[in-house]
DNA sequence: GATACTATTTTGATTCATCAAAGTAATCAT
DNA sequence: ATGATTACTTTGATGAATCAAAATAGTATC
Protein backbone atom coordinates (compact mmCIF):
# COMPACT_ATOMS: atom_id res chain seq x y z
CA UNK A 1 0.00 0.00 0.00
CA UNK A 2 2.76 2.48 0.74
CA UNK A 3 4.56 3.87 -2.48
CA UNK A 4 6.82 1.18 -3.13
CA UNK A 5 5.49 -2.03 -3.16
CA UNK A 6 6.31 -4.73 -5.83
CA UNK A 7 3.60 -8.04 -4.83
CA UNK A 8 6.11 -10.65 -6.52
CA UNK A 9 7.43 -13.18 -4.93
CA UNK A 10 10.61 -11.85 -3.21
CA UNK A 11 11.32 -14.66 -0.87
CA UNK A 12 9.44 -17.27 -1.13
CA UNK A 13 10.66 -19.32 -4.38
CA UNK A 14 8.91 -20.97 -6.59
CA UNK A 15 9.47 -24.88 -7.96
CA UNK A 16 11.51 -22.98 -10.86
CA UNK A 17 13.33 -20.67 -9.48
CA UNK A 18 14.37 -23.18 -7.22
CA UNK A 19 15.37 -25.47 -9.78
CA UNK A 20 17.65 -22.86 -11.43
CA UNK A 21 19.17 -21.63 -8.09
CA UNK A 22 19.98 -25.41 -7.54
CA UNK A 23 21.51 -26.09 -10.70
CA UNK A 24 23.23 -22.69 -10.60
CA UNK A 25 24.65 -23.28 -7.73
CA UNK A 26 26.03 -26.68 -9.19
CA UNK A 27 27.69 -25.44 -11.67
CA UNK A 28 29.67 -22.62 -9.66
CA UNK A 29 30.67 -25.87 -7.56
CA UNK A 30 32.07 -27.42 -10.09
CA UNK A 31 33.84 -25.03 -12.45
CA UNK A 32 35.68 -22.68 -10.04
CA UNK A 33 34.39 -19.65 -11.97
CA UNK A 34 31.95 -18.02 -9.72
CA UNK A 35 29.86 -16.33 -13.13
CA UNK A 36 27.75 -19.01 -14.91
CA UNK A 37 27.38 -18.53 -18.35
CA UNK A 38 23.58 -17.77 -19.65
CA UNK A 39 24.25 -20.79 -22.31
CA UNK A 40 24.70 -22.54 -19.40
CA UNK A 41 22.27 -21.74 -17.67
CA UNK A 42 19.54 -22.47 -20.62
CA UNK A 43 21.31 -26.35 -21.31
CA UNK A 44 21.21 -27.01 -17.01
CA UNK A 45 17.99 -26.21 -17.47
CA UNK A 46 16.98 -27.64 -20.70
CA UNK A 47 15.10 -24.05 -21.98
CA UNK A 48 15.77 -21.93 -24.90
CA UNK A 49 18.13 -19.36 -24.09
CA UNK A 50 15.48 -16.56 -24.41
CA UNK A 51 13.65 -18.44 -21.22
CA UNK A 52 16.69 -18.22 -19.43
CA UNK A 53 17.67 -14.46 -19.74
CA UNK A 54 14.14 -13.67 -19.02
CA UNK A 55 14.32 -15.73 -15.95
CA UNK A 56 17.33 -14.56 -14.58
CA UNK A 57 16.15 -11.09 -14.67
CA UNK A 58 13.15 -11.83 -12.87
CA UNK A 59 15.44 -13.79 -10.38
CA UNK A 60 17.87 -10.59 -9.94
CA UNK A 61 14.70 -8.30 -9.48
CA UNK A 62 14.29 -10.68 -6.50
CA UNK A 63 17.27 -10.94 -5.00
CA UNK A 64 18.17 -14.20 -5.75
CA UNK A 65 21.20 -13.60 -7.92
CA UNK A 66 23.29 -10.75 -9.37
CA UNK A 67 23.11 -10.98 -14.01
CA UNK A 68 25.99 -9.66 -15.91
CA UNK A 69 24.44 -8.80 -19.19
CA UNK A 70 26.35 -11.05 -21.67
CA UNK A 71 28.50 -12.52 -18.84
CA UNK A 72 26.32 -14.92 -16.68
CA UNK A 73 24.99 -14.88 -13.37
CA UNK A 74 25.86 -15.55 -9.66
CA UNK A 75 24.25 -16.18 -6.45
CA UNK A 76 23.60 -13.83 -3.93
CA UNK A 77 24.19 -14.97 -0.49
CA UNK A 78 20.23 -15.22 -0.14
CA UNK A 79 20.24 -16.98 -3.54
CA UNK A 80 23.44 -19.55 -2.76
CA UNK A 81 21.62 -20.43 0.84
CA UNK A 82 18.63 -21.42 -0.96
CA UNK A 83 20.30 -23.53 -3.43
CA UNK A 84 22.29 -25.38 -0.48
CA UNK A 85 19.64 -26.35 1.30
CA UNK A 86 17.58 -27.73 -2.32
CA UNK A 87 21.05 -29.36 -2.50
CA UNK A 88 20.72 -31.00 0.93
CA UNK A 89 16.86 -31.85 -0.07
CA UNK A 90 17.81 -33.57 -3.15
CA UNK A 91 20.52 -35.89 -1.59
CA UNK A 92 19.20 -36.75 1.63
CA UNK A 93 16.23 -37.51 -0.29
CA UNK A 94 17.84 -39.52 -3.03
CA UNK A 95 19.30 -40.99 0.19
CA UNK A 96 16.06 -42.19 1.49
CA UNK A 97 14.78 -43.69 -2.00
CA UNK A 98 17.76 -46.08 -1.74
CA UNK A 99 18.29 -46.44 1.28
CA UNK A 100 15.05 -46.90 3.24
CA UNK A 101 13.08 -47.63 -0.10
CA UNK A 102 15.28 -49.82 -1.51
CA UNK A 103 15.25 -47.90 -5.21
CA UNK A 104 18.44 -48.39 -7.75
CA UNK A 105 20.74 -45.29 -7.91
CA UNK A 106 20.01 -45.07 -11.65
CA UNK A 107 16.83 -44.28 -11.34
CA UNK A 108 16.68 -42.20 -8.15
CA UNK A 109 17.86 -38.58 -9.60
CA UNK A 110 14.64 -37.73 -11.74
CA UNK A 111 12.39 -39.00 -8.37
CA UNK A 112 14.46 -36.62 -6.09
CA UNK A 113 13.80 -33.63 -8.89
CA UNK A 114 10.41 -33.57 -8.38
CA UNK A 115 10.24 -34.60 -4.52
CA UNK A 116 12.50 -31.79 -3.36
CA UNK A 117 10.36 -29.09 -4.19
CA UNK A 118 7.21 -30.33 -1.90
CA UNK A 119 9.40 -31.85 1.32
CA UNK A 120 8.79 -28.98 4.16
CA UNK A 121 11.89 -28.29 6.54
CA UNK A 122 9.93 -30.10 9.04
CA UNK A 123 9.12 -33.26 7.02
CA UNK A 124 13.10 -32.94 5.64
CA UNK A 125 14.48 -32.65 9.51
CA UNK A 126 12.21 -36.18 10.44
CA UNK A 127 13.91 -37.57 7.25
CA UNK A 128 17.38 -36.73 8.35
CA UNK A 129 17.13 -37.95 11.88
CA UNK A 130 15.41 -41.44 10.51
CA UNK A 131 18.04 -42.24 7.67
CA UNK A 132 20.61 -41.49 10.50
CA UNK A 133 22.24 -37.99 9.35
CA UNK A 134 23.82 -39.42 6.06
CA UNK A 135 27.02 -37.33 5.25
CA UNK A 136 27.09 -38.50 1.19
CA UNK A 137 23.96 -39.37 -0.86
CA UNK A 138 23.95 -42.80 -3.31
CA UNK A 139 26.35 -41.32 -5.54
CA UNK A 140 28.86 -40.04 -3.15
CA UNK A 141 28.15 -36.43 -3.17
CA UNK A 142 28.48 -34.50 0.22
CA UNK A 143 25.13 -33.29 1.73
CA UNK A 144 25.36 -29.87 2.60
CA UNK A 145 24.59 -28.79 6.41
CA UNK A 146 21.73 -27.59 7.73
CA UNK A 147 23.54 -24.31 8.01
CA UNK A 148 24.50 -24.41 4.23
CA UNK A 149 28.03 -25.74 4.41
CA UNK A 150 29.57 -28.33 1.89
CA UNK A 151 32.66 -30.37 1.94
CA UNK A 152 34.43 -29.66 -0.92
CA UNK A 153 34.77 -31.98 -3.58
CA UNK A 154 37.57 -34.06 -5.04
CA UNK A 155 39.32 -32.28 -7.77
CA UNK A 156 40.84 -35.16 -9.48
CA UNK A 157 39.28 -37.91 -11.89
CA UNK A 158 40.13 -40.91 -13.14
CA UNK A 159 41.01 -39.30 -15.98
CA UNK A 160 43.97 -37.45 -14.67
CA UNK A 161 45.03 -40.60 -12.94
CA UNK A 162 48.52 -41.93 -14.03
CA UNK A 163 48.98 -45.45 -15.04
CA UNK A 164 49.99 -48.07 -11.93
CA UNK A 165 48.12 -45.77 -9.39
CA UNK A 166 45.81 -46.96 -6.90
CA UNK A 167 42.74 -44.63 -6.09
CA UNK A 168 39.56 -44.81 -4.02
CA UNK A 169 36.07 -43.81 -6.13
CA UNK A 170 34.93 -40.77 -4.26
CA UNK A 171 31.81 -39.85 -6.91
CA UNK A 172 29.89 -39.92 -9.82
CA UNK A 173 29.30 -36.94 -11.50
CA UNK A 174 26.81 -37.72 -13.82
CA UNK A 175 22.75 -38.54 -13.07
CA UNK A 176 22.52 -40.53 -16.33
CA UNK A 177 20.65 -43.32 -15.67
CA UNK A 178 22.69 -45.36 -18.39
CA UNK A 179 26.04 -44.41 -17.24
CA UNK A 180 25.09 -44.98 -13.31
CA UNK A 181 24.26 -48.89 -14.37
CA UNK A 182 27.01 -49.40 -16.20
CA UNK A 183 29.31 -47.98 -13.00
CA UNK A 184 27.41 -50.45 -11.20
CA UNK A 185 28.21 -52.85 -13.17
CA UNK A 186 31.78 -52.44 -13.47
CA UNK A 187 31.65 -51.95 -9.67
CA UNK A 188 32.50 -48.49 -9.78
CA UNK A 189 31.15 -47.35 -6.65
CA UNK A 190 32.14 -44.69 -4.09
CA UNK A 191 34.41 -46.19 -1.57
CA UNK A 192 35.89 -49.07 -4.31
CA UNK A 193 39.89 -49.28 -4.42
CA UNK A 194 40.78 -48.72 -8.57
CA UNK A 195 43.76 -49.81 -10.00
CA UNK A 196 44.77 -47.80 -13.11
CA UNK A 197 46.56 -50.57 -15.25
CA UNK A 198 46.90 -47.79 -18.02
CA UNK A 199 46.18 -44.51 -18.95
CA UNK A 200 47.01 -43.91 -22.46
CA UNK A 201 46.71 -40.03 -23.23
CA UNK A 202 47.10 -40.77 -26.72
CA UNK A 203 44.72 -43.19 -27.13
CA UNK A 204 42.13 -41.52 -25.12
CA UNK A 205 41.71 -44.43 -22.93
CA UNK A 206 42.11 -46.15 -19.60
CA UNK A 207 42.21 -49.42 -18.15
CA UNK A 208 41.20 -49.83 -14.55
CA UNK A 209 40.95 -53.14 -12.47
CA UNK A 210 39.15 -53.27 -9.07
CA UNK A 211 39.45 -55.94 -6.98
CA UNK A 212 37.51 -59.05 -7.85
CA UNK A 213 36.55 -58.26 -11.17
CA UNK A 214 38.25 -58.54 -14.45
CA UNK A 215 40.18 -55.62 -15.70
CA UNK A 216 37.86 -52.93 -18.25
CA UNK A 217 38.93 -50.16 -20.39
CA UNK A 218 36.88 -46.76 -20.48
CA UNK A 219 37.26 -43.58 -22.92
CA UNK A 220 38.47 -40.29 -21.31
CA UNK A 221 35.53 -38.29 -21.65
CA UNK A 222 33.40 -41.12 -19.19
CA UNK A 223 37.00 -41.49 -16.81
CA UNK A 224 36.07 -37.99 -16.33
CA UNK A 225 32.57 -38.44 -14.76
CA UNK A 226 34.62 -40.28 -12.07
CA UNK A 227 35.67 -38.09 -9.01
CA UNK A 228 38.65 -40.14 -7.22
CA UNK A 229 40.92 -39.53 -4.01
CA UNK B 1 0.34 -30.83 -37.49
CA UNK B 2 -2.95 -32.12 -38.49
CA UNK B 3 -6.31 -30.51 -39.03
CA UNK B 4 -7.43 -30.43 -35.37
CA UNK B 5 -4.65 -30.64 -32.61
CA UNK B 6 -5.49 -28.27 -29.08
CA UNK B 7 -1.93 -28.95 -27.91
CA UNK B 8 -3.51 -28.62 -24.24
CA UNK B 9 -2.78 -30.94 -21.06
CA UNK B 10 -5.40 -33.70 -22.10
CA UNK B 11 -3.61 -36.51 -20.42
CA UNK B 12 -1.52 -34.92 -17.92
CA UNK B 13 -3.45 -33.16 -15.27
CA UNK B 14 -1.10 -30.29 -13.67
CA UNK B 15 -1.12 -29.94 -9.80
CA UNK B 16 -3.70 -27.89 -9.83
CA UNK B 17 -5.63 -30.19 -11.84
CA UNK B 18 -5.45 -33.00 -9.48
CA UNK B 19 -6.26 -30.84 -6.18
CA UNK B 20 -9.41 -30.46 -8.09
CA UNK B 21 -10.19 -33.85 -8.94
CA UNK B 22 -9.24 -34.81 -5.70
CA UNK B 23 -11.55 -32.39 -3.77
CA UNK B 24 -13.86 -33.30 -6.49
CA UNK B 25 -14.21 -36.89 -5.83
CA UNK B 26 -14.10 -36.43 -1.65
CA UNK B 27 -17.32 -34.08 -1.91
CA UNK B 28 -18.85 -36.80 -4.33
CA UNK B 29 -17.85 -39.25 -1.45
CA UNK B 30 -19.17 -37.58 1.46
CA UNK B 31 -22.93 -36.49 -0.37
CA UNK B 32 -24.16 -38.65 -2.06
CA UNK B 33 -25.50 -36.39 -4.77
CA UNK B 34 -23.18 -36.56 -7.99
CA UNK B 35 -23.08 -32.75 -8.75
CA UNK B 36 -21.06 -30.62 -6.78
CA UNK B 37 -22.01 -27.18 -6.94
CA UNK B 38 -19.55 -24.62 -7.91
CA UNK B 39 -20.04 -22.52 -4.58
CA UNK B 40 -18.17 -25.98 -3.31
CA UNK B 41 -15.56 -26.34 -5.79
CA UNK B 42 -14.76 -22.64 -4.79
CA UNK B 43 -14.30 -22.51 -1.04
CA UNK B 44 -13.15 -26.41 -0.98
CA UNK B 45 -10.11 -25.02 -3.30
CA UNK B 46 -9.90 -21.55 -1.67
CA UNK B 47 -10.50 -19.58 -4.78
CA UNK B 48 -12.98 -17.13 -5.86
CA UNK B 49 -15.77 -18.32 -7.37
CA UNK B 50 -14.42 -16.98 -10.51
CA UNK B 51 -11.42 -19.08 -10.95
CA UNK B 52 -13.33 -22.39 -10.15
CA UNK B 53 -15.61 -21.55 -12.81
CA UNK B 54 -12.76 -20.85 -14.68
CA UNK B 55 -10.72 -23.54 -13.95
CA UNK B 56 -13.98 -26.00 -14.47
CA UNK B 57 -14.28 -25.00 -17.79
CA UNK B 58 -11.02 -26.17 -19.13
CA UNK B 59 -11.14 -29.22 -17.02
CA UNK B 60 -13.71 -29.74 -18.66
CA UNK B 61 -12.43 -28.97 -22.44
CA UNK B 62 -9.62 -31.75 -20.99
CA UNK B 63 -11.78 -34.43 -20.49
CA UNK B 64 -11.80 -34.56 -16.80
CA UNK B 65 -15.29 -33.61 -15.82
CA UNK B 66 -18.55 -32.51 -16.76
CA UNK B 67 -19.63 -29.49 -16.05
CA UNK B 68 -23.66 -28.43 -16.28
CA UNK B 69 -24.19 -24.47 -15.70
CA UNK B 70 -25.42 -23.31 -12.94
CA UNK B 71 -25.85 -26.53 -11.46
CA UNK B 72 -22.47 -27.87 -10.90
CA UNK B 73 -19.99 -30.67 -12.12
CA UNK B 74 -19.50 -34.32 -11.82
CA UNK B 75 -16.33 -36.17 -12.83
CA UNK B 76 -15.38 -38.38 -15.68
CA UNK B 77 -14.17 -42.09 -15.62
CA UNK B 78 -11.00 -40.57 -16.13
CA UNK B 79 -11.00 -38.13 -13.91
CA UNK B 80 -12.34 -39.83 -10.84
CA UNK B 81 -9.66 -42.50 -11.57
CA UNK B 82 -6.96 -39.72 -11.53
CA UNK B 83 -8.76 -38.58 -8.19
CA UNK B 84 -9.15 -41.50 -6.91
CA UNK B 85 -5.14 -42.58 -7.28
CA UNK B 86 -4.76 -38.69 -5.43
CA UNK B 87 -6.78 -40.14 -3.12
CA UNK B 88 -4.72 -43.01 -2.32
CA UNK B 89 -1.23 -40.98 -2.72
CA UNK B 90 -2.76 -38.55 -0.36
CA UNK B 91 -3.59 -41.16 2.66
CA UNK B 92 -0.61 -43.85 1.74
CA UNK B 93 1.52 -40.06 2.78
CA UNK B 94 -0.29 -39.71 5.67
CA UNK B 95 0.63 -42.81 6.74
CA UNK B 96 4.64 -42.89 6.37
CA UNK B 97 4.73 -39.57 7.79
CA UNK B 98 3.05 -40.70 10.90
CA UNK B 99 3.91 -44.73 10.81
CA UNK B 100 7.88 -44.00 9.89
CA UNK B 101 8.71 -40.62 10.61
CA UNK B 102 7.01 -40.07 13.89
CA UNK B 103 4.62 -37.20 12.97
CA UNK B 104 1.75 -36.24 15.03
CA UNK B 105 -1.92 -36.50 12.74
CA UNK B 106 -2.59 -33.45 12.97
CA UNK B 107 0.46 -32.04 11.02
CA UNK B 108 0.32 -34.58 8.44
CA UNK B 109 -2.10 -33.34 6.34
CA UNK B 110 -0.64 -30.18 4.47
CA UNK B 111 2.37 -31.93 4.64
CA UNK B 112 0.74 -34.79 2.37
CA UNK B 113 -1.20 -32.07 0.20
CA UNK B 114 2.30 -30.84 -1.51
CA UNK B 115 3.77 -34.48 -1.50
CA UNK B 116 0.86 -36.28 -3.09
CA UNK B 117 1.63 -33.67 -6.83
CA UNK B 118 5.48 -35.06 -6.53
CA UNK B 119 5.90 -38.79 -6.04
CA UNK B 120 5.63 -40.79 -8.70
CA UNK B 121 3.71 -44.40 -9.41
CA UNK B 122 7.10 -46.05 -8.66
CA UNK B 123 7.50 -43.94 -5.44
CA UNK B 124 4.35 -44.77 -4.46
CA UNK B 125 4.44 -48.77 -4.80
CA UNK B 126 7.77 -49.08 -2.93
CA UNK B 127 6.55 -46.84 -0.09
CA UNK B 128 2.91 -48.87 0.06
CA UNK B 129 4.79 -51.93 -0.08
CA UNK B 130 7.50 -50.62 2.54
CA UNK B 131 4.41 -50.08 4.94
CA UNK B 132 3.06 -53.17 4.61
CA UNK B 133 0.28 -52.16 2.17
CA UNK B 134 -1.93 -50.41 4.99
CA UNK B 135 -5.76 -50.35 4.51
CA UNK B 136 -6.81 -46.84 6.42
CA UNK B 137 -4.31 -43.56 7.05
CA UNK B 138 -4.02 -42.37 10.76
CA UNK B 139 -7.25 -40.47 10.43
CA UNK B 140 -9.03 -43.53 9.68
CA UNK B 141 -9.97 -43.04 6.30
CA UNK B 142 -9.39 -46.16 4.18
CA UNK B 143 -6.80 -46.04 1.43
CA UNK B 144 -8.18 -46.45 -2.00
CA UNK B 145 -7.13 -49.09 -3.70
CA UNK B 146 -4.43 -49.29 -6.77
CA UNK B 147 -7.37 -50.17 -8.85
CA UNK B 148 -9.17 -47.05 -7.45
CA UNK B 149 -11.88 -48.76 -5.61
CA UNK B 150 -12.69 -47.50 -2.10
CA UNK B 151 -14.53 -48.58 0.81
CA UNK B 152 -17.43 -46.80 1.45
CA UNK B 153 -17.13 -44.84 4.81
CA UNK B 154 -19.71 -45.58 7.75
CA UNK B 155 -23.05 -42.73 6.95
CA UNK B 156 -22.85 -42.83 11.06
CA UNK B 157 -21.77 -39.83 12.86
CA UNK B 158 -21.09 -38.96 16.71
CA UNK B 159 -23.91 -36.95 16.34
CA UNK B 160 -26.84 -39.10 15.30
CA UNK B 161 -26.13 -41.61 18.02
CA UNK B 162 -28.90 -42.19 20.81
CA UNK B 163 -28.02 -41.99 24.47
CA UNK B 164 -26.96 -45.20 25.78
CA UNK B 165 -25.54 -46.56 22.78
CA UNK B 166 -21.78 -47.63 22.64
CA UNK B 167 -20.04 -47.45 19.48
CA UNK B 168 -16.27 -47.10 17.92
CA UNK B 169 -14.84 -44.91 16.24
CA UNK B 170 -14.32 -45.16 12.37
CA UNK B 171 -12.57 -41.92 11.31
CA UNK B 172 -12.78 -38.03 12.01
CA UNK B 173 -13.58 -36.46 8.95
CA UNK B 174 -12.23 -33.31 9.74
CA UNK B 175 -8.01 -32.06 8.88
CA UNK B 176 -7.98 -29.02 10.76
CA UNK B 177 -5.06 -29.37 13.12
CA UNK B 178 -6.59 -28.42 16.01
CA UNK B 179 -9.65 -30.47 16.07
CA UNK B 180 -7.42 -33.51 15.85
CA UNK B 181 -4.99 -32.28 18.42
CA UNK B 182 -8.43 -32.32 20.55
CA UNK B 183 -9.78 -35.11 19.48
CA UNK B 184 -6.33 -37.24 20.34
CA UNK B 185 -6.55 -35.41 23.52
CA UNK B 186 -9.70 -36.76 24.46
CA UNK B 187 -9.08 -40.43 22.66
CA UNK B 188 -11.19 -40.25 20.26
CA UNK B 189 -9.64 -42.12 17.81
CA UNK B 190 -10.22 -44.77 15.01
CA UNK B 191 -10.66 -47.98 16.84
CA UNK B 192 -11.69 -46.79 20.18
CA UNK B 193 -14.99 -47.67 21.76
CA UNK B 194 -17.00 -44.79 22.76
CA UNK B 195 -20.05 -44.34 24.89
CA UNK B 196 -22.91 -42.39 24.35
CA UNK B 197 -23.74 -41.06 27.93
CA UNK B 198 -26.42 -38.41 26.87
CA UNK B 199 -27.54 -37.19 23.76
CA UNK B 200 -29.09 -33.68 23.94
CA UNK B 201 -30.78 -32.93 21.13
CA UNK B 202 -32.80 -29.82 22.06
CA UNK B 203 -29.46 -28.75 23.85
CA UNK B 204 -27.20 -29.86 20.97
CA UNK B 205 -25.09 -31.50 22.93
CA UNK B 206 -23.93 -35.04 23.42
CA UNK B 207 -21.77 -36.63 26.32
CA UNK B 208 -19.74 -39.32 26.06
CA UNK B 209 -17.18 -41.88 27.78
CA UNK B 210 -14.00 -43.75 26.58
CA UNK B 211 -12.40 -46.50 29.07
CA UNK B 212 -9.88 -45.49 31.13
CA UNK B 213 -10.93 -41.27 31.11
CA UNK B 214 -13.10 -39.17 32.05
CA UNK B 215 -16.51 -38.39 30.35
CA UNK B 216 -16.37 -35.44 28.58
CA UNK B 217 -18.84 -33.44 26.24
CA UNK B 218 -18.99 -31.81 22.91
CA UNK B 219 -21.60 -30.41 20.52
CA UNK B 220 -23.39 -31.76 17.67
CA UNK B 221 -21.60 -29.69 15.40
CA UNK B 222 -18.02 -31.20 16.36
CA UNK B 223 -20.11 -34.69 17.01
CA UNK B 224 -20.55 -34.85 13.24
CA UNK B 225 -16.95 -35.10 12.02
CA UNK B 226 -16.79 -38.33 14.42
CA UNK B 227 -17.80 -41.34 11.88
CA UNK B 228 -18.76 -44.19 14.11
CA UNK B 229 -20.19 -47.93 13.67
C1' DG C 1 39.23 -4.79 -40.62
C1' DA C 2 35.43 -7.23 -42.98
C1' DT C 3 33.12 -11.39 -42.63
C1' DA C 4 31.35 -15.30 -40.42
C1' DC C 5 29.97 -17.73 -36.65
C1' DT C 6 28.33 -18.03 -31.89
C1' DA C 7 26.22 -16.39 -27.70
C1' DT C 8 22.87 -13.72 -25.88
C1' DT C 9 18.94 -10.63 -25.75
C1' DT C 10 14.59 -8.87 -27.44
C1' DT C 11 10.05 -9.24 -29.19
C1' DG C 12 5.68 -11.10 -29.52
C1' DA C 13 2.92 -14.77 -28.36
C1' DT C 14 0.86 -18.63 -25.50
C1' DT C 15 -1.02 -21.40 -21.41
C1' DC C 16 -2.19 -21.77 -16.67
C1' DA C 17 -3.94 -20.01 -12.56
C1' DT C 18 -5.52 -16.51 -10.25
C1' DC C 19 -8.28 -12.06 -8.54
C1' DA C 20 -11.61 -8.06 -8.34
C1' DA C 21 -15.48 -6.32 -9.80
C1' DA C 22 -19.43 -6.20 -12.70
C1' DG C 23 -23.27 -8.66 -14.63
C1' DT C 24 -26.86 -12.26 -14.69
C1' DA C 25 -29.69 -16.08 -13.16
C1' DA C 26 -32.09 -18.56 -9.55
C1' DT C 27 -34.24 -18.86 -5.31
C1' DC C 28 -36.35 -17.11 -1.15
C1' DA C 29 -39.53 -14.27 1.47
C1' DT C 30 -43.19 -11.70 2.18
C1' DA D 1 -45.50 -11.45 -8.03
C1' DT D 2 -41.99 -8.19 -6.73
C1' DG D 3 -37.97 -7.34 -4.54
C1' DA D 4 -34.05 -8.97 -2.05
C1' DT D 5 -30.57 -12.19 -1.38
C1' DT D 6 -27.57 -15.63 -2.85
C1' DA D 7 -25.14 -18.28 -6.36
C1' DC D 8 -22.84 -18.23 -10.28
C1' DT D 9 -20.65 -16.40 -14.61
C1' DT D 10 -18.30 -12.98 -17.32
C1' DT D 11 -14.91 -9.56 -18.12
C1' DG D 12 -10.58 -7.60 -17.87
C1' DA D 13 -6.24 -7.86 -15.84
C1' DT D 14 -2.01 -9.88 -13.85
C1' DG D 15 2.36 -12.82 -12.90
C1' DA D 16 4.94 -16.98 -13.90
C1' DA D 17 7.02 -19.74 -17.28
C1' DT D 18 7.64 -20.90 -21.54
C1' DC D 19 8.74 -20.88 -26.97
C1' DA D 20 9.99 -19.31 -31.81
C1' DA D 21 12.04 -16.23 -34.38
C1' DA D 22 14.31 -11.85 -35.12
C1' DA D 23 17.86 -8.67 -33.59
C1' DT D 24 22.19 -7.59 -31.66
C1' DA D 25 26.66 -8.04 -29.53
C1' DG D 26 31.03 -10.44 -29.19
C1' DT D 27 34.54 -13.30 -30.87
C1' DA D 28 37.10 -15.75 -34.18
C1' DT D 29 38.95 -16.25 -38.98
C1' DC D 30 41.02 -14.90 -43.02
MN1 LIG E 1 13.81 -30.08 -9.02
MN1 LIG F 1 23.22 -37.65 -6.17
MN1 LIG G 1 -2.52 -31.27 -3.03
MN1 LIG H 1 -6.35 -38.50 6.29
Amino acid sequence: MSTFDKPTNQNVPTPTVENYLKQILMVTLEENGSRVAMGKVATELAVTPGTATSMVKNMERDGWLKYYPRQGVSLTRKGRKVAMNMLRRHRLLETFLVETLGFDWSEIHIEAEELEHAISEKVLEKLDEFLGRPRYDPHGHPIPSKRGTIQRPSSQTLQNCDTGVTVRVESILDQESDFLKFAREKELLPGKAVSVIRSEKLADVITLKIEGNEPFSMGFRSAEKILVV
